[in-house]
DNA sequence: CGAAGGAGTGTTACCGGTAACATCACGAAC
DNA sequence: GTTCGTGATGTTACCGGTAACACTCCTTCG
């Protein structure tokens, strides 16, 4: 059907400069808003692309200059909310900028290794990683890359910039609620642990029972589907008065089995998730969550990675503080369990 | 911190051709499986590559070949299932077949315009709109582009593909269920009427309504929130033994209305919600929706537009069939309403 | 008043590939 | 034996930009 035909081949900065009598390096200065050039000669030579409808081919500027104005991305289980979000986040604040986001979602099909070579082979300015497992960052650790990079991860890594919402704190709201509320005997029904915030959760969640003079049962671990919350509702230990899940979607799915099983939330179990889906607010009963502002994550992403490629001054670490969204799965214990 | 330094700038293709006593053209023609090569001599040239751990400049081979084994997107609400979910799809089976995917989001501050503007500076080679609204069509209508042009949408469009799951398929499952339970009296929860795939439904909605003997009472028309079913929950007519929701989301947030006013889900209202997003299955009740298929819907959208660009004969338009999954949110009406 | 310096512009080379055509050797066909 | 076709490879130009340096003028300053 449209396979080309009539197409007036666009025009290119030599056939620019001709009509505009001057030389292409000069509209290749008007385009990269060179600083000397007379304000006569800028306004000719914008004239004269206007009427063309001229665009600066990018395969040759990157060709050129050696560089693509990409990042590119490596993501893991881009299908969950919180890395999903991230991305969108990312490649709006990266277009904002006037730069091309590539992204590769990593899997059982796709190592993180053949992610990076997919976009060293297309080329990148600078590289980000979202949710990553321990096992790509390792990748990265040796790598040494010589492009900014960024992880997306709490803690601190040495010579790579990191950014996140804070883990611990997160789960530190959450935990402190239920604590207040009366509860002691808590389950964590975490995420997959070779996920980073996943083990933060799972830490912190340890970490303050023990400091309320509780002791932590085993935790349940699930991979962040709300299936894999479903079958841990299913045999949910009757001692438990409160779950703390690592993600929403877990708890949705607990939530179900309790139902089944007909233990109420929250008369019966507290529940408090993780991440403040849209949808949680409209979850039966509605989920206290902690929110995390995943576009906040991008935008800043963003800003810091191009930061260092422009070399100024970039904070090595950052952490954006999440917030405690108290609905109406949480309540106090009843005193007979 | 790693601002190159000693990188050792990549190898170029005339260094490989050297090391294997070549020219350069000759491993330009191993790079791209040129048939008439001999065996040895590619050999020869491919241990140099590897040795040198060569990589094709991908902006060298775009600005040479004047392609960019790109595809360019425009997503309209991708922070929706069905968009996001595509978009997800073509990206997976564009990296299969070594393409890479740029996409614009569509939004208030984004128009179809400025996305069409955005993926032509960067350079595609194919375009595909998922989730369209009228306008974007409109745009691609009069600018008759030159570059093989995918259209998601489920009515054929003269000189451009379309591909999609069935809406009026999917819509008639949804509503053929209700009406087998015996229910006259179902409310349509549409989405944003100028999406295509939510006019269609809410046409096939009142189609079998008027079908099946009964009158349609007007629409309630959100925006695939849940926050916008549950608005609409709250003042359901009393009447109403049914909901077709356009979506599972704002089926959710209906429930959660309905809940709250003592409304039984399915005992007093059956609701039917649209897409099957992962957690429909737990939501409470779990939710009887239509099934969309949406990775093949991706699979297929890349294959129709590779296939265009290489001269193939594709079908100009195909539909995907959805499918009705039938849980626990539907049940016959009360006979007392 | 001459040298220095900066604004404004041009010249030339180069980035790393691919396209098109040329070349050469060799076996088949006449 | 000459011609021809074809496989295998090389030569050259070109894709559309940017980098680096050169060259004018003019202004400024010692």
């Amino acid at each position: 059907m449209s396979t080309a035909a009539n197409t007036p081949k666009a025009a290119n900065i030599r056939q620019v400069a001709t009509l505009a009598g001057v030389s292409h390096m000069t509209v290749s200065r008007v385009i990269n808003d060179h600083p000397s050039i007379a304000p006569a000669t800028r306004e000719r030579v914008l004239e004269v692309m206007r009427h063309l409808n001229y665009r600066p081919n990018s395969a040759a500027r990157a060709l050129a200059s050696r560089t693509t104005r990409r990042i590119g991305v490596i993501v893991d289980s881009v299908v969950e909310f919180g890395p999903g979000s991230t991305l969108r986040a990312i490649e709006d604040a990266a277009h904002d900028r006037g730069y091309t986001v590539s992204s590769i979602a990593v899997d059982r099909a796709v190592t993180p290794y053949d992610a990076l070579e997919s976009l060293a082979a297309i080329g990148i300015d600078a590289l980000c990683l979202i949710s990553p497992r321990t096992d790509s960052i390792d990748l990265l650790r040796e790598g040494s890359t010589a492009i900014p990079t960024l992880i997306v991860k709490p803690e601190p890594e040495p010579d790579l910039l990191t950014l996140s919402v804070d883990q611990r704190l997160g789960a530190s709201l959450a935990m402190q609620h239920l604590i207040a509320l009366g509860h002691r005997d808590i389950l964590h029904l975490a995420g997959p642990l070779d996920w980073l915030d996943a083990r933060a959760r799972e830490q912190v969640w340890r970490e303050q029972l023990v400091a309320a003079g509780a002791s932590p049962r085993p935790v349940a671990v699930g991979d962040w589907t709300s299936d894999s919350g479903y079958d841990v509702g299913r045999s949910l230990p009757t001692e438990v008065t409160a779950v703390f899940a690592a993600n929403d979607r877990m708890a949705l799915g607990l939530i179900h089995a309790l139902a089944e099983s007909g233990i109420r939330v929250p008369q019966d179990v507290s529940v408090v998730g993780f991440d403040d889906v849209p949808d949680a607010r409209h979850f039966l009963p509605p989920l206290t969550t902690v929110r995390q502002d995943f576009r906040a994550l991008g935008r800043l992403s963003v800003e810091t990675l191009l930061g260092e490629l422009e070399g100024l001054e970039v904070p090595q670490r950052r952490l954006i503080e999440p917030e405690l969204v108290v609905r109406a799965s949480t309540a106090p214990p009843r005193s007979d369990r």
